[in-house]
DNA sequence: CAAAATGCTTGGAGGACTACAACTATCGGA
DNA sequence: TCCGATAGTTGTAGTCCTCCAAGCATTTTG
């Protein structure tokens, strides 16, 4: 099998890589600071990631425990959280008597849409792609498998 | 005072404002991953912070206090992890005898290395751009001002 | 030089996770 | 119907931060 040659692969690979690098590291500086906002409205980064994962749709106890690969209790624990604040509840499952859906309350409803708001504020200088390219940015990044060298650290002894 | 009427302006916030989510969605999704794979490897996200922030060059634990917005006490805490491991060293200050420099070891400096080069793996599918997009998104990103909404949640009391 | 300020460490306390073991209530299949 | 799996909770324990108060060494300032 021949590999071809692409004179602008080294090039493009370079240029991916270095923008990448350009945007993690924007997220990574500015994740303190939303943090701190988020802090201060009162919500530790589990809670805004509860609130994520419920908005969309009331989920079960278990099936938040696979998403985030942690023990049921854990979820239990969470859940609690938001519940005592009244930003989360816990519905009867339809179907299964055992199961739980946690749903927002409106009050979480409301609060949540407020952080999505400022949470996923774009940097301004996006603007400065065309649309095109905007649209062509999102299409490269939705709907792809990692791929992020999961690997590299794995032998790794815990020690 | 006319604000222009620019037709193309509301599209390409919106596909400004999406292709950014896409990207946050992907960072979050693959954060738990990337932070259990540092974790089997006995990094902390906070290891990982503090070796990023000693990598490019020593710095005083006075600096890091005032990066991260911390007490003193907790720079203590996170260079003492890493003393311990054997992945940092806390040096003299050539000038002030107070102060301390905080250095990688050279396993400090390699196991950074590795871990730089997994991290900032960009998404594959970013190589669906073209090298001048790809330089643009770069320059977009890089050296500007947060401008993540930050004032949206300010008021909240925090009970 | 004496006093105030600065850099850092130590001790103590508390919050936020996180898992494991044990237990209850249900569900589902043989 | 009986029994093994499953959903969730509770209790317990341990880690990782995080700050505050106090104290030491050194530097800077009036």
């Amino acid at each position: 099998m021949v590999v071809p040659y692409d004179p602008d692969m080294a090039g493009k690979e370079r240029a991916a890589r270095e923008a990448w690098r350009a945007i993690f590291d924007f997220i990574v500086a500015t994740s303190a600071e939303r943090n701190a906002t988020l802090g201060r409205a009162g919500l530790t980064p589990n809670d805004v990631r509860t609130l994520a994962s419920i908005a969309p749709i009331p989920r079960s106890m278990r099936s938040l425990a696979d998403e985030w690969r942690c023990d049921a209790s854990t979820v239990t624990w969470m859940v609690d959280r938001l519940e005592a604040r009244g930003l989360a509840e816990r519905r009867p499952h339809p179907s299964d008597r055992r199961s739980r859906l946690v749903a927002l309350t409106p009050a979480g409803h409301k609060l949540w849409s407020r952080i999505e708001r400022a949470a996923y504020q774009p940097p301004r200088g996006l603007l400065a792609l065309s649309e095109a390219d905007l649209q062509a940015l999102r299409g490269a990044v939705m709907n792809l498998p990692t791929g992020s060298g999961r690997k590299v650290l794995e032998r790794r002894k815990v020690r």
